[in-house]
DNA sequence: CTTGGAATGTCAACAAGACTGACATAAACT
DNA sequence: AGTTTATGTCAGTCTTGTTGACATTCCAAG
């Protein structure tokens, strides 16, 4: 809305250095380059699920059942922050597909203990692939100090919930 | 996948000055930051606008129509990328509920110009100021150079179809 | 040991919002 | 005059979210 070069107490030289990405205008600008990133980040597997009739929701599902085999229900539940039931007709398609296997947990038999068959891992490997490689020439192109600073802004705009979540499959990984 | 630090042409060094962040595990963390970070993206204004019986959809409209105001139907098309059908329906409730006018064009009386109404501008400020608050707690939190980082991964994420709306929608705004 | 609550997962029905296809209207262009 | 363009609408489908109801299993308190 408002320029920032005029007028200001600051003026110009320290609003460039201190204030100006934090302007209306350029908090804007970070809001549609969002909106408009998401769309090319979920562009390029979205076209492979559309081929094999499944939806965002079943990679979603393969994503992090590949990230951690072994994994319950409730336990996806949480990083995904959709309903049971709204996961169950997902799992159900994937499992009635032969894409994840689903085991009654020894300890606790109400739990159901997901993991990828051949099948899924070979087309969880294809979406990733996919995915990977679209954010690979996008951080090949500007360099590891911008990655960092993408990675940090992405972190610090997170719920504090979902952190949690995100943290734990980081540390899982590692 | 695999580590990066172990009997590497380039050694230890080199490899994490050049290469590191282009490991697929990094690739991976850089994916599940985005997934996680968009749900934080959004979530501020799904309330809102929960509470208003509207869906994101809604609110896409009315961010754009509030940045391009007079812009007709076909362009908004182009900027959502979803059909005309898809938005048509968002468009006839914003217009029966009073956020948006639609009028025919001067010119070309073919065209609908949109533009928000006052209650339109006041409910478009209310998810902007939401989603703007967020962005800008992350973006101060971080600092500059991280901002700068992050909109250069995010452009060179888009499309090349959404860049060049995003790059005209910076044009007009400026 | 039994019973009742909590946790887990399944089935059914519904709503939002995307899609395609077909069609209507009006205006502009050639 | 005929074609293309811009817009809107109706109908039907799909994905993916929702709530409600219910079955099974575990655990703990009486």
């Amino acid at each position: 809305m408002d320029s920032p070069s005029l007028s200001h107490p600051l003026g110009h030289r320290a609003m460039g250095e201190t204030l100006l990405y934090l302007t209306d205008d350029q908090l804007r600008q970070g809001i549609e380059a969002m909106f408009f990133a998401y769309r090319g980040f979920t562009a390029d597997p979205d076209r492979i699920l559309e081929l094999h009739g499944y939806g965002r929701a079943h990679h979603r599902a393969l994503h992090f059942i590949n990230g951690a085999p072994g994994t319950n229900v409730n336990n996806l539940l949480q990083i995904l922050g959709v309903t049971k039931q709204s996961l169950n007709r997902v799992l159900r398609k994937l499992i009635a597909d032969g894409l994840v296997t689903s085991q009654v947990g020894q300890r606790d038999k109400r739990e159901r203990h997901l993991a990828l068959t051949e099948a899924g891992h070979a087309l969880e490997q294809k979406l990733s692939d996919a995915q990977r490689s679209r954010m690979r020439s996008a951080f090949r192109q500007v360099g590891p100090e911008a990655v960092a600073g993408f990675r940090k802004v992405l972190e610090a705009m997170m719920d504090p919930d979902m952190m949690t979540a995100y943290s734990q499959l980081r540390e899982d990984g590692a």
